[in-house]
RNA sequence: GCCCCGCUAGCUCAAUUGGCAGAGCAGCUGACUCUUAAUCAGCGGGUUGAAGGUUCGAGUCCUUCGCGGGGCACCA
């Protein structure tokens, strides 16, 4: 005989306690809904359900052989557990649609089916409901997937209305506020988030079968080093010691370098201190790695073969789509020198100082900076040639393209090319115009690297340096890094556009927003 | 930090030139044991983000504020 579970934990107090229902018109939803706990207590059972073991993920269930109910054939007996977001009354029986994240199935509750008890608390049930149901699998008349119920177990009341419709949830800020919310009802956020974890999946397989150790470096710094950025600040009490926290991992996994690691990489948030945009959040998350005895050419095979399986985690074909576009990660990837790639859309030489000037009179660059003061200065020569390169070559980087050999000036911690001073040997992988991979030959000279950010550090006001001085990194280098490959990837960014995200919002669960108003 | 846009019922959205705040879904009552965006009949539901102002009259116009979105700036 099919029953309701009761062997729940009694209060005796509640249960006892006669349910005296204010009149509905009277009531708004959430009123309403209490109503409907104090009901259910009232027969004794739980709103809040407890541990309930053996049910099989509902996409599991779905994909047992059917047979339509009442053929003679007995289906299997499956128990499900999840969220009632459908619901359809049909006099003595309700349908219900149960979701759980593998998926969604109908549910038929049939008074006769179930029991007094069982359909008095069927009538209770609301759309966001945790239910449990033991029953037969098969099909209806009309063909569809069901769980015929025998038993109904109470899991969880919701006492909030939730989204309805099959419009679905729009405002973005609704979404955000209640993410647990968007989860359910916007497929493609629980989408992404399995993505998300499959790629962060496939980059430490990848780089743990190459030998690379996976460590962990400290959030809180005294200094805030590896980046140009503004930090934030916290302070430890018992050390009466301002803090920051990280804007970078590189300086510490280089001092792993010097310790005999000779390969490291983290993957870990880092904090910036900067505007909120569709392509950025305060704390994101960053993959750095650092290989002895590398190169920038180590660094391009690596990031090839790991962009290839991160792409092959999340799609079946090379070739994923971009907004209308399509992105081809068929390796190897194309491979362009800056200056090459800077005299072909700009037009002149970038080491050519007075055609750099026309040229970005031409294309409308600011030729000077705003100081802190409010005065002016001129651009130092390769800050201008980066500007025009972001302004006239970045929009034509569809890629995947490796760029590679960059002005020197503009990788204070990257060794100079061989042969070649004024460049230095760093590239990056440019996909659709978003910088999705960053790399060095490490400088691992001290006494250059001593200079080049004391040389940073002029003319600049300490928040805003573009590599602080940290005396103790240089001491470290001091004792011998080996030359080194280095690489950093931008996780979040890469993670939107294997999604064919188009905001950082999609793919960081809670991204940062203010806090609601009161009242 | 600057500019533009948005904010109306639980959700998704209407509301003409400033003129009675509406619909669908959800909710409540009722009918129906094969529905599935169920259907049918009926009923409730609002400080129009907040505060002020203009006006006989404000969802609509003005000011300030809040939150969000887009853009700019910042940002290796």
């Amino acid at each position: 005989m099919p029953v309701l579970h009761t062997d729940l934990p009694r209060d005796t107090t509640v249960s006892s306690a006669p349910s005296n229902p204010t009149p509905p018109e009277q009531q708004d939803h959430a009123a309403v809904r209490l109503d409907k706990l104090r009901q259910i207590e009232a027969l004794g059972v739980d709103p809040w359900g407890q541990r309930f073991d053996g049910h099989r993920p509902i996409a599991e269930v779905r994909a047992l052989p059917a047979e339509t109910f009442d053929t003679g054939t007995n289906g299997p007996t499956v128990r499900i557990a999840g969220r009632v977001v459908g619901r359809r009354r049909m006099g003595k029986v309700y349908f219900l649609d149960v979701w759980d994240q593998t998926g969604k199935v109908q549910v038929m509750l049939g008074a006769k089916q179930i029991g007094d008890l069982g359909w008095k608390v069927a009538e209770l049930l609301d759309l966001g409901d945790l239910i449990g149901v033991e029953g037969e699998f098969g099909k209806t008349k009309m063909g569809e997937p069901t769980v015929r119920g025998a038993t109904l177990t109470y899991l969880t009341k919701s006492l909030e209305p939730h989204p309805t419709g099959y419009y679905g949830m729009s405002d973005e800020e609704y979404r955000l506020r209640h993410r647990y919310l968007d989860l359910i009802y916007t497929e493609s956020t629980l989408r992404k988030a399995h993505q998300r974890v499959k790629i962060l999946r496939t980059i430490r397989n990848h780089l743990d079968a190459q030998g690379y150790l996976e460590v962990e470096t400290p959030v809180l710094q005294a200094v805030a080093s590896g980046a140009a950025a503004r930090p934030f600040q916290t302070h430890h009490n018992a050390l009466g010691l301002d803090l920051v926290l990280r804007i970078a991992l590189e300086l510490p996994l280089k001092r792993l370098l010097v310790g005999g690691i000779e390969k490291v990489y983290e993957i870990g948030r880092v904090f910036r201190n900067e505007g909120i945009s569709h392509k950025h959040n305060p704390e994101f998350t960053m993959l750095e790695l650092y290989c002895a005895y590398g190169d920038l050419g180590t660094m391009m095979d690596l990031t090839e073969g790991l962009l290839v399986a991160c792409v092959a985690a999340v799609s079946d074909t090379p070739t994923i789509p971009w907004g209308e576009q399509t992105v081809n990660f068929t390796p190897p990837f194309q491979r362009a020198r800056y200056g090459d790639l800077f005299r072909q859309y700009v037009g002149c030489d970038m080491q050519d100082r007075a055609a750099v000037k026309a040229k970005a009179a031409e294309f409308k660059v600011p030729l000077t900076l705003k100081t802190e003061g409010g005065g002016t200065v001129e651009k130092e020569h390769d800050v201008l040639v980066n500007d025009l390169f972001g302004e006239v070559v970045e929009p034509h980087l569809t890629g995947p393209v490796f760029v590679h050999d960059y002005p020197a000036e503009l990788c204070p911690l990257t060794k100079r090319k061989r042969g070649e001073p004024l460049l230095a040997e760093r590239f990056e992988l440019y996909v659709h115009g978003m910088e999705l991979a960053n790399a060095y030959t490490e400088l691992n000279d001290p006494i250059t690297q001593e200079a080049t950010f004391r040389k940073q550090l002029v003319g600049q006001s300490e928040e805003d340096s573009m590599a602080k001085l940290d005396e103790d990194f240089i001491r470290a280098l001091r004792h011998g890094m080996p030359p080194a490959g280095g690489l950093g990837i931008g996780i979040d960014r890469l993670v939107m556009l294997l999604t064919n995200s188009h905001t950082i919002r999609d793919v960081i669960l809670f991204p940062l927003l203010r806090p609601e108003a009161n009242t």
